[in-house]
DNA sequence: TCTCGACTACACTGACCTGTGAAGTGTTAC
DNA sequence: GTAACACTTCACAGGTCAGTGTAGTCGAGA
């Protein structure tokens, strides 16, 4: 999906404003405004707002992907490829939160065309922390995976909700824990 | 602080609407129309909209620290006590997640007199784990609490945005072994 | 009887919201 | 040369937003 000049600029300036004030908090006016475009290329380009806060989405969840995708197959150990996304955690987490919870927080409708990134995205992760447990001879995968994914989560709120910064690390020991275990069976 | 027979409707029904739909999707007419009430009313009684989503985050937090308090006190074993707030999160977490969590996705301004009431929850609730771990006579308390907090964010987090729900269970099997691994030594 | 507090009725402000219509400019590709 | 494409300009529609001003009703307590 190649975009024009005008809508990477109106993608790359709506996701800074949506991440930073909120969804419903930016209007489509100031996004364009702040792009250096007119609304009606805005609209010829995206169609409405709700797309392009689908679109701000999947591009943020497109990027996040592939840096923790990096971030796996950099490494060989099954153990330490299933902890790869708390190695990139710190990076990750801004003071605003995750993005994805905060976006769930905006869009009340279940058929908001941005839920299903949303959801899609946990849900990748979770099948993430599944497939490495897995070829890293663990029993009992689903509820391993479950609890990586909670400690994940657990840590972005407390790290931004509650200003707990500690807790990237005390996760991502937990999950260190929790592998080591499960892999030494 | 006794609230007028209106001012009590008020809140009640902001309270279901912000929670549900959002609090920037909610306006000040939809409130009044809801509550049989004037917009007058509304603003005799809480001045203005920031303060009557302070007033509701006041409310919702009050509550649900009179729930948690009440679980940690029908126990007596410290051990069990520490653990309370995960008994109780099953009767708490609903489908659109938690609330104080939502409002901070909300609220980017810090200075919004709702972010003070979303952060004292949580330094609340960690404060209370680091007590009662305390009590139960743990070591490295500071650390062991944050694990639970990040537990207990995590397993609202992964249930209502992953649309995990046996997160709630591997959370509180996470925590009582954490605890019971804690106090025995 | 008088006052006070809670509340109603309702018009109104000014800003902001998403979204559209129509006409026109500049660039590139065939 | 012409067609497709990205984009501009600008006016405008039809709502909704938070918040205010003014005048008046009604019941309870002093």
């Amino acid at each position: 999906m190649t975009l024009t000049p005008g809508a990477r600029r109106i993608l790359e300036v709506a996701s800074d404003l949506f991440y930073e004030r909120g969804i419903h908090a930016v209007g489509v006016d100031t996004i364009a405004a702040e792009s250096g475009v007119t609304k009606r290329t805005l609209y010829d380009r995206f169609g409405s707002k709700d797309e392009l806060v689908a679109a701000y989405l999947r591009a943020r969840d497109e990027r996040w992907r592939e840096r923790v995708t990096a971030a796996v197959e950099a490494e060989t150990d099954p153990r330490r490829r299933a902890l790869a996304p708390f190695a990139v955690l710190e990076d990750w987490a801004a003071d605003r939160g995750c993005a994805f919870v905060n976006a769930f927080a905006e869009l009340d409708d279940p058929g908001h065309p941005g839920r299903a990134v949303v959801t899609g995205e946990k849900e990748w992760l979770r099948a993430l922390f599944a497939a490495e447990l897995t070829a890293a001879g663990a029993d009992d995968v689903a509820d391993l995976a479950l609890h990586l994914l909670v400690l994940h989560e657990g840590a972005l709120v407390a790290h931004a909700v509650a200003g707990q910064p500690a807790a990237l690390r005390v996760a991502r020991d937990a999950a260190r824990g929790l592998v080591e275990r499960a892999a030494a069976r």
